[in-house]
RNA sequence: GUGGGUGUAGCUCAGUUGGUUAGAGUCCCAGAUUGUGAUUCUGGUUGUCGUCGGUUCGAGUCCGAUUACCCACCCCA
């Protein structure tokens, strides 16, 4: 038979990117736990319904869903916030609030693929559960700007964009909007589509000119000051206060610099209550970094009582992207401590040292079946060994072995205590 | 779902106005070198030229269709 291909939108990853993966993992991982937040995982697969309670049916055009042995109408995940209220719905109030979690899913979306964005990838989420605070909103903008600087990423490489939903849903209210959901739509795609165009959709879903050039003139807010004499409303001055709180917040936290008013940032669907906010690279030469939000009502809708919320997501793919793009990701090869040789392929000798070195904590290679010795280099050339031990040196002293460091060339011998201390 | 670009060796690509047996580099394998790798030299393997059809004495090359990938649009949790 033909090989079939890997399918659409997907990747493999052979060992040298799995190297990069890791890395990308391990510094999300390490950052999360820096910041408090406890890991927890799901299944791959949920209840379609569990997506289209929250988003509506249009959401089962963009995923994967299959009706299972048992007749279970089931979707592959596309995102994990849902999962997180169905754990938190079911726990109830045995779960001590606030509390907060991360977590790095493998999740997928049936749609083309492009720059940036694939059918299947990871990432990593982090959500602060139980409450309503905006110094829950900080903690998660500083641990995002901290671990991107973790990735080598200085402050100005990036903008953290803020935004409020409660401000928006408060100046509609003043304008005297009050059908906001087929709005919010258009008032997203708003820095995409022509002026014009803009008008016209707006003007569609029932704006008054006016309304439209006071909405527009308030979206290209760029500082509070700026919004603060726009508004009038005991809302929209509640609103903007949390904004001012939280960028007072994040300016004693460290992660200040980064941070920018942007009230074009709506983000597509309508479960989003309080602050929403996007992560840039600095000129938005690519997809969104991470985007996230406030959503105090989601648990309600999906069946729970009402659990206040809020989290991000950031995927693999843009920020692999921009790594690579900076040069901040780090070497594909594979390193090795130790590889042990042997002049005479004494393979059950090759064997016992190994597993000496093993017991120390190295990682450690050696040939699998007899090779001439010339081969052997060559093998713990590639596996990029840092020394080289045989096993059967002449020259060794009593107990211990012949060496040789491969980026010097340097030949030696000495016990394995002091061949150990060789490797860094 | 819509539009554009690209398909030649595992990878990166060359291939003349259509002409005979399709090339280079790299990678991989072996040897030079049986107690020493990465640098050097020598040799070797690798192809349904994406697929199907058309034009032609003759197609990798021209035309049509199709398919895959990439890029953009739509959408973006």
């Amino acid at each position: 038979m033909q090989t079939p291909p890997l399918p659409k939108g997907t990747r493999d990853f052979y060992p040298e990117s799995m190297r990069i993966q890791n890395f990308i993992f391990d510094i999300w991982r390490k950052a999360a736990l820096r910041f408090g937040y406890e890991e927890y995982e799901g299944p791959m697969f949920e209840h379609l319904e569990l997506y289209t309670g929250k988003s509506g049916e249009e959401i089962v055009s963009q995923l994967y869903d299959f009706k299972d042995k048992g007749d279970r109408h089931i979707a592959l995940r596309p995102e994990m916030t849902p999962t997180l209220a169905r754990l938190v719905i079911q726990k109830g109030n045995s779960l001590k609030k606030p509390f907060k979690w991360f977590s790095i899913p493998r999740l997928f979306r049936y749609e083309r693929a492009q720059k940036g964005r694939l059918r299947e990838f990871f990432q990593l989420n982090l959500d602060i559960i139980g409450t309503e605070s905006i110094y829950a909103e900080a903690d998660l903008l500083s641990a995002i700007a901290y671990m991107l600087m973790d990735f080598g990423l200085k402050t100005e490489d990036f903008s953290i964009g803020v935004s409020s939903r409660k401000l928006l849903n408060a100046y509609l209210a003043e304008i005297g909007v009050s059908e906001v959901s087929k709005v919010y739509p258009v008032l997203d795609r708003r820095l995409k589509i022509e002026k014009e165009d803009f008008y016209s959709e707006l003007a569609a879903t029932g704006l008054s000119l006016e309304q439209t050039k006071k909405l527009d003139q308030f979206m290209d807010s760029k500082s509070i000051e700026e919004v603060e004499a726009k508004i009038s409303s005991d809302e929209s001055k509640a609103a903007l206060d949390e904004i001012k709180q939280l960028f007072k917040t994040l300016q004693a936290s460290g992660a200040g610099k980064s941070i920018t008013l942007d009230l074009s940032i709506v983000r597509g669907l309508a479960y989003y209550t309080g602050i929403v906010f996007e992560v840039f690279d600095k000129g938005k030469s690519m997809r969104a970094i991470a985007g996230g939000g406030r959503y105090d009502s989601l648990c309600e809708k999906l069946g729970g009582d009402k659990v206040p919320g809020v989290g991000f997501g950031m995927g693999d793919v843009v920020l692999a992207n921009l790594l690579e793009e900076r040069g901040l990701l780090p070497s594909s090869k594979q390193s090795l401590d130790f590889f042990v040789a042997s002049f005479t392929n004494d393979m059950d000798k090759i064997f016992e040292v190994a597993g000496k070195f093993r017991k120390l904590g190295y990682s450690v290679n050696h040939p699998l079946s007899p090779t001439k010795l010339g081969k052997q280099m060559e093998q713990a050339n590639a596996q990029g060994a840092k020394v080289v031990v045989y096993v059967d040196g002449e020259k060794a002293p009593a107990g211990g072995f012949e060496y040789k460091v491969l980026s010097t060339g340097t030949l030696g011998a000495g016990t394995l205590e002091e061949i150990a201390q060789l490797k860094v």
